[in-house]
DNA sequence: TGTACATCAGTGAACGCGCGTTCACTGATGTAC
DNA sequence: TGTACATCAGTGAACGCGCGTTCACTGATGTAC
């Protein structure tokens, strides 16, 4: 059957939204393609009428995620109060639990160092990030400064990795209340 | 044909230590146990005399990979300065490039969240790092405490998962110079 | 001390399985006349 | 306006491949007598 132009588009966000949602969940190797379609309510060989292939599926997830992270960021940084807020509600429990939804960085950071065709999508966004921490001063009392938004954002995403990477509840509630307190006010 | 203890001891050994640096290397689901036993020298029939399966095979290298880690820590800590060139050290272009002999959490942080089964051993290595940058009062200005330490820690690590997933070598080694200045003399 | 046998870490082929990808087929929609 | 046909996003079976794991077999070593 043939489907009009809107449904087929509609049907190729759903594939995205759900794909985005799985990646950060499980990692690229901990999701198949199979299973991405499943969840998206249609068959295996619908996908390549989407999608180029696996990586190409992968690529454009991460610039989604990209696009949405950096939108969130903005709205925030239209002062330096709602960036403080921003940058706690990142080294958060909510957070934490949210792999699905939250920062690709943190979710697919340490397996982009061994699948080199997500790199440009991490540098990309990476300097996105920086831009947006640098255009409020909140990322330190010292001021917006480049250095200030790379210090802020290693400990941000290293704090998220630490507290997820870890069994113990206490230490890991332990890990992003003393990290946040680096940027209370 | 019968070993004697020891060759099997040596072999088990060999084993560990290649798997060790490929897993951090490839991540997890990027090495197979027959590219571990052919990188060992034998064929993967052997594999299953030395260890009960490929999960515990990622469990005694994490175990090996976190005492290692642990032991070069407290050389490091014996005093102040001594701590403080450890830290530079970590956040360098060296460590950046040796992802199989370098630090468990930067290499496989965000992979252990969705792998419950490492986490154990993660907890475990984590809590040892913290307690090791407590020692001597090199993490911050203010004396060693576990905030100091959970703080730093986390810096440490983001910036090294930052430098590896991107492709710009002048933005990598940019993240790492930035952040090592906040730990300077 | 010499011989018979149990041990067990090797070898390498085979197992079933799930993967990414391809394929022949279907049939409602949009287009040409 | 009605009919004939091309389009193309679906379906679901099949492809080859590499995976983790198992297996029958080998044969030098260590042990028992």
């Amino acid at each position: 059957m043939r489907y009009p132009a809107e449904e087929t588009a509609e049907r190729h966000r759903r594939i995205l939204e759900v794909a985005s949602v799985l990646f950060r969940e499980r990692g690229f190797d901990g999701v198949s393609v199979g299973q991405v379609m499943k969840a998206s309510g249609m068959t295996q060989g619908a996908f390549y009428h989407h999608f180029e292939s696996k990586e190409a599926l992968i690529e454009e997830c991460l610039r989604d995620a990209s696009a949405k992270s950096l939108e969130k960021m903005a709205a925030a940084g239209v002062d330096p109060e709602s960036m403080t807020a921003h940058i706690q509600d990142y080294v958060s429990e909510w957070h934490r639990d949210a792999r699905g939804t939250g920062c690709m960085i943190a979710a697919l950071g340490s397996d982009a160092a061994h699948e080199p065709f997500v790199q440009p999508v991490f540098t990309e966004h990476i300097e996105g990030v920086l831009n947006g921490l640098m255009t409020t001063g909140a990322s330190s009392e010292s001021g917006g400064t480049r250095r200030n938004a790379i210090q802020t954002l290693s400990g941000m995403v290293g704090a998220l990795v630490l507290s997820r990477a870890v069994d113990d509840p206490e230490l890991s509630s332990e890990i992003l209340r003393e990290f946040r307190v680096a940027f209370e006010e």
